[in-house]
DNA sequence: TCGTTTAATGTACACGCGTACATTTTGTCA
DNA sequence: TGACAAAATGTACGCGTGTACATTAAACGA
């Protein structure tokens, strides 16, 4: 095929290789030769050679967790995150690869780059478990580059063990409840999420560090547990009425949006309202909160660009060709709703 | 890397592939001789040599839809039919490759054949425009397999032009219009979404045939046009509450979950609410329609089975060389909740 | 004009696998 | 035991690129 195109062209092969690719000098009129040749024949490269020869794959893959018809995670950031990703990739010229994976069933990461499978890889929804940061430790020990997407692991020495790409949650978290605190609240009910998420850890840090500069007590009581699921938030409505009539809480920050939705409906058929009877205030600004009524009271995180920035930080390959492990932090940004109208 | 395992072994590198891929019969002492030694030296074949030699690049591609940060689809079903996509093509062996294109800038499906960048080629979020269909009967013309989700394209002669699978949404839209009927509403508002979808088509087309089946007019004044987004519903406020309070509607269809939130949310700040006032129902059964309150009587529609079943339509072999363009349509079902409580 | 640098093109081959075909070994039956 | 078929393995090559190196054409300075 090519060498069809070379013939009509009249030229050599490596002639129309290094036209297409935009290699090596060639005579401008050589190279219109070629390409008009190229267009006639309809002639268009294999990747599967070209990727052969140049020995990349060029794919990025993310890993995402997966389990089969249960959305314990919320689609909404992980679309969100997937199309920066996307986009990125694209404008860089690679292709995305899809790897789902079972929960309980690791993937064996350094086969995919052995295999050529993908020359760069993003994780998501990763845990601090032993299997998952074992995974890594292992990916990281080999050398190839990836990127870990919303979570971070303990520091080893000074820094950061992976490459990271993190929001601030322990600010947006301080903004929330300092919110809360600033409409008048002062006895903050906080449910979080497994702590083998940072993102719930940085949560909690949040709320500690404001109660202590409000000179708010902390109880542990008032610290509730869920899974992000909507669910997990409804199976706390008896607690979180018990609570509100006492009169020992008079809002509640939820470490996601779906488990203040959650609670938000459970306390409904209480005959307690958001922004009325005790002000609420979720976390992650999915379309959720949108579709809420009272609409949420969220913390908008940057998904989208977190997505592109581990993308970018993976595949640009001018002037940065040492891959720093250093994680980067992006700010987040509370947007107050109904849920959380003055009190006074 | 190979020859090295095939001196370990003590064989010639074929049959160290043959052992690999189980092909040739192969004397069971020289099968676990060559494991042992693949083992030993953690040989991993590569992939890209693999598919450049079998001519094959064992991706199913999938398309979809991309507007950077404007979630004007549903990520919900978008992340369903992917979930099933996604397991049969693992189930399968191949991998999942993620194409976005932008709403007016159409790929060139074809040359993704042409560079052996896909086996086959799922479509999601296809309109029934002169630039989606003209692309995808080109495909078609390529004699490539393809298949287009959650889409319909009217027939050429007597059989579906392209392969479809899709799900019964004129059932659905019947049955959602039905149940409303029985709770007693005889004014119901449609809303639907764009007509380049074939959904909104049968959605409409269920809805005209209840209405002539219960003896009811049909009124133009009662079909609203919407595009699938919450705020789109929103906007038809104005609309709806002048229609309800003059007695000219006691129901509302919407097409998708989001308007019907959408309407909601409107109403409600007008003093209108779903389940008292008028009856609701939406389509989709997303998570939206459990978060939202009261909670949305809805539609369920099978988005993993659907993506299940076009990955395996596609990508298995055996027995069934051929590819039949018929068009595969899924059951939905309709699910009851609060937000169309019966009125009497 | 000629020598010398530089641009432009051609030639030849490697990349790592799968596999058709040739060859050797094993098994079977008389 | 020998003839023959079947099983097991080895040899050789193609797949379609990219690219190092060799070669030729053009440009340039004296």
């Amino acid at each position: 095929m090519r060498q069809q195109v070379a013939k009509l062209a009249g030229v050599s092969e490596a002639t129309v290789s290094r036209v297409l690719n935009g290699v090596g000098p060639v005579k401008e009129e050589t190279k219109q030769r070629v390409l008009a040749a190229a267009a006639e024949l309809g002639y268009v490269p294999s990747a599967l050679a070209q990727r052969f020869a140049r020995k990349k794959s060029g794919n990025l893959g993310v890993v995402l967790p997966y389990v089969p018809k249960v959305p314990l995670f919320s689609t909404y950031y992980f679309s969100e995150m997937l199309g920066g990703i996307g986009e990125e990739a694209q404008a860089q010229g690679y292709d995305l690869l899809m790897l789902f994976r079972k929960p309980e069933q690791p993937r064996d990461y350094t086969a995919l780059f052995q295999a050529h499978k993908v020359d760069a890889l993003i994780i998501l929804g990763a845990r601090d478990t032993a299997l998952d940061r074992g995974a890594l430790e292992e990916l990281e020990r080999s050398g190839h580059p990836f990127c870990v997407l919303n979570q971070r692991y303990a520091a080893r020495g000074n820094e950061p063990p992976f490459m990271t790409v993190d929001a601030d949650h322990w600010s947006g978290s301080r903004a929330a409840v300092r919110h809360l605190v600033d409409i008048g609240c002062s006895r903050i009910v906080f449910i979080n999420g497994p702590a083998q998420y940072s993102n719930s850890l940085d949560r909690r840090a949040g709320y500690d560090r404001v109660l202590a500069e409000s000179g708010l007590e902390l109880r542990e009581e008032l610290v509730l547990a869920g899974n992000y699921s909507r669910t997990s938030g409804y199976a706390l409505t008896d607690q979180l009425e018990a609570l509100i009539r006492a009169g020992d809480a008079d809002a509640i920050f939820a470490a996601n949006d779906r488990m203040a939705i959650g609670a938000m409906q459970g306390l409904r058929e209480r005959g307690l309202e958001a922004g009325r009877d005790y002000a609420l205030c979720g976390y992650d600004d999915a379309d959720a909160a949108r579709m809420a009524s009272p609409q949420l009271t969220s913390v908008t995180v940057p998904f989208h660009e977190m997505g592109q920035i581990a993308a970018r930080r993976l595949l640009q390959q001018d002037g940065e060709p040492k891959i720093s492990a250093a994680s980067t932090i992006l700010p987040v940004q509370l947007v107050i709703r109904e849920s959380s109208r003055s009190r006074q």
